[in-house]
RNA sequence: GGCGCCGUACCCAAGUGGCUAAGGGAGCAGUCUGCAAAACUGCGAUGCGGCGGUUCGAACCCGCCCGGCGCCUCCA
């Protein structure tokens, strides 16, 4: 039985879709003005893993995934780097799905964008203007917030209490200052739609009410997003569609917890964050070593808990996932058709399944679950040592690859994983200093990559291990231990079995 | 000022009323090894920021305090 922690309720709520046996979600993707950040990433991934339980689970999931493509920091940045805004969208919207790929994170079912939902936007300003829950001031549309009782329940404040502390710029055309734009009259140069009230944009949270209702209807199952949304703009959202439809918007609001770095929130004006794209060009593992890194570093805190990023973070998850390849390897490589482990391999994989199922119903916990792998790990190795069918040993790998799935870990061949130890291996991540705000000026302050470490040819380390079987064989250990350090400077580990064979990992 | 979150071993991190407080990393000791590496085995919090309280029983509930953070303005 799942259970989800409803942010509306503060606590663990049984999962029970609105229809049977399918569920319908809307999870607030990224406004496209810059690169992604790890932040914005672990959303998605929080997110996609959401999707993919469910799935497992074998609900039907209809899941929907936005784009902010107009607002005001897309106007800015256009009219910054002297481009059509409709140039920086599309291009941050390709930098998006090149970040997602390289994180193993797959498409949502629906990603519209707000530019092209212009009609269905307009028609609810409509509807909420009719309703008098709106009102016009100049080309401007406003909500009125004091026309919503239950305004502030998903984000337990009252309006009394927002009004004390809360610095808005006055705007005398507010009936108050909670009141949120629904509609923008356009100054001349912006981006405009006609409407009603003149040319303008919508405002912020009116797009994700219109396009949740056009692809999900009135009342949907799970509404997400980062916990930094949950004022004002999923306080937003509730208020506009229940006035507009006085039906319920979403039935279990989840929320994921940020990425920090040194304890603080990890966020643009802070200057501390690291995006996705330089991550991947800096930490010198392949493409999808990396990604699979940092799913697993990220899956290891449970989705509402801050996470920390950190060099250190990310070595601890590399370490841990060579634990699996390395097992994957052995699985491989094992041989004897008698298997005296199998009876009990059988229970252990009856175990992981319980167990992280029981995990994952639990409010996601990816933590626990990974516990679980870890236990199944240790219990194949020590079975490995006691003998395992080549049958038994092909049900082990596929047992933690068909769980791991749902985590998006284990799905490369341990051949294409790198064992190796990078170094330098840390000190590319200063967490200490101030980070540059642009990517480009980071590069910089970081100095070259470090993937260009010298490697060898299948071939050519094939060739030492037999000279330096060879020279084992004659007991020449000294040359032996020259030819293996040789290969440790290519970053080339060799590990002599009890089996006479030797094999390597890279 | 209002609302809320967090503080579990050297590090990361589950657990939120009741078996010996998961799991991983690091460390130490051992098995194996020509030496290593890997793997395995053993060791590691009588205690969960502090102090009180509720309870037969609390890391988990309540209160106060200390430390850190978030939201209230764009923010995943």
């Amino acid at each position: 039985m799942l259970k989800i922690y409803n942010t509306l309720t503060g606590r663990k709520e049984t999962f029970e879709p609105l229809v049977p046996k399918t569920v319908r979600m809307y999870v607030c993707g990224v406004t496209v003005y810059d690169e992604c950040h790890l932040g914005h990433a672990r959303s998605a991934l929080v997110f996609e893993t959401v999707r993919r339980y469910l799935q497992y689970c074998k609900f039907k999931v209809r899941f929907v995934k936005n784009f902010t493509d107009v607002d005001d920091k897309i106007i800015n940045r256009a009219k910054e780097l002297g481009i059509p805004w409709q140039a920086v969208t599309a291009k941050y919207i390709k930098a998006y799905y090149r970040d997602m790929k390289r994180l193993g994170i797959r498409k949502a079912t629906v990603e519209p964008k707000a530019t092209t939902h212009m009609a269905d936007i307009i028609g609810l300003v409509r509807t909420l203007l009719r309703k008098g829950i709106a009102y016009r001031a100049d080309g401007d549309v406003y909500f009125q917030v004091e026309k919503f009782p239950a305004y502030g329940a998903l984000s337990k404040r009252k309006l009394s209490d927002m009004q004390a502390g809360a610095r808005v710029e006055v705007d005398e055309r507010k009936r108050h200052p909670m009141d949120f734009a629904l509609w923008k009259a356009a100054k001349s140069g912006e981006p405009a739609w006609n409407s009603p009230w003149g040319p303008g944009r919508p405002g912020w949270h009116v797009e994700c009410s219109a396009m949740s209702m056009k692809h999900l209807g009135k009342t949907f199952d799970i509404h997400g997003g980062g916990a930094d949304l949950i004022f004002p703009h999923h306080e937003n959202e509730i208020a506009q569609s229940y006035a507009a439809t006085g039906k319920e918007l979403a039935r279990y609001w989840v929320h994921n917890g940020f990425v920090q770095i040194n304890q603080e929130k990890m966020s643009k004006s802070l200057g501390n964050f690291f995006t996705v794209r330089e991550i991947f060009e800096k930490w010198g593992y392949r493409e999808p070593v990396t990604g699979e890194v940092l799913r697993y570093f990220l899956l290891a805190t449970h989705y509402r808990s801050p996470v920390d990023f950190s060099d250190q973070g990310l070595q601890e998850a590399k370490r841990a996932l060579d634990g699996f390849y390395g097992l994957f390897q052995r699985l491989k490589e094992s041989s004897g058709a008698k298997g005296p482990g199998d009876s009990q391999l059988k229970q252990s994989i009856e175990r992981l399944n319980d167990g992280f199922r029981q995990a994952m119903d639990d409010d996601f916990n990816t933590a626990a679950a990974i516990a679980q792998f870890q236990e199944l790990r240790v219990e194949v190795n020590r079975l490995l040592v006691t003998g395992l069918s080549r049958k038994a040993r092909e049900k082990a790998r596929e047992a933690l690859r068909s769980f791991g799935a749902v985590l998006g870990l284990f799905q490369l061949l341990w051949r294409d994983w790198e064992f190796k130890d990078l170094y330098p291996p840390t000190g590319w991540l200063n967490t200490n200093t101030q980070m540059p705000s642009r990517p480009e000026e980071q590069h910089r302050a970081h100095g070259p990559h470090i993937s260009s470490v010298p490697t060898l040819s299948d071939n050519e380390i094939k060739e030492k291990i037999d000279e330096r079987n060879e020279a084992r064989r004659r007991k020449d250990f000294k040359r032996a231990d020259e030819i293996r350090a040789e290969l440790t400077s290519f970053g080339i580990t060799v590990e002599d079995k009890p089996d006479g064979t030797t094999r390597w990992k890279r």
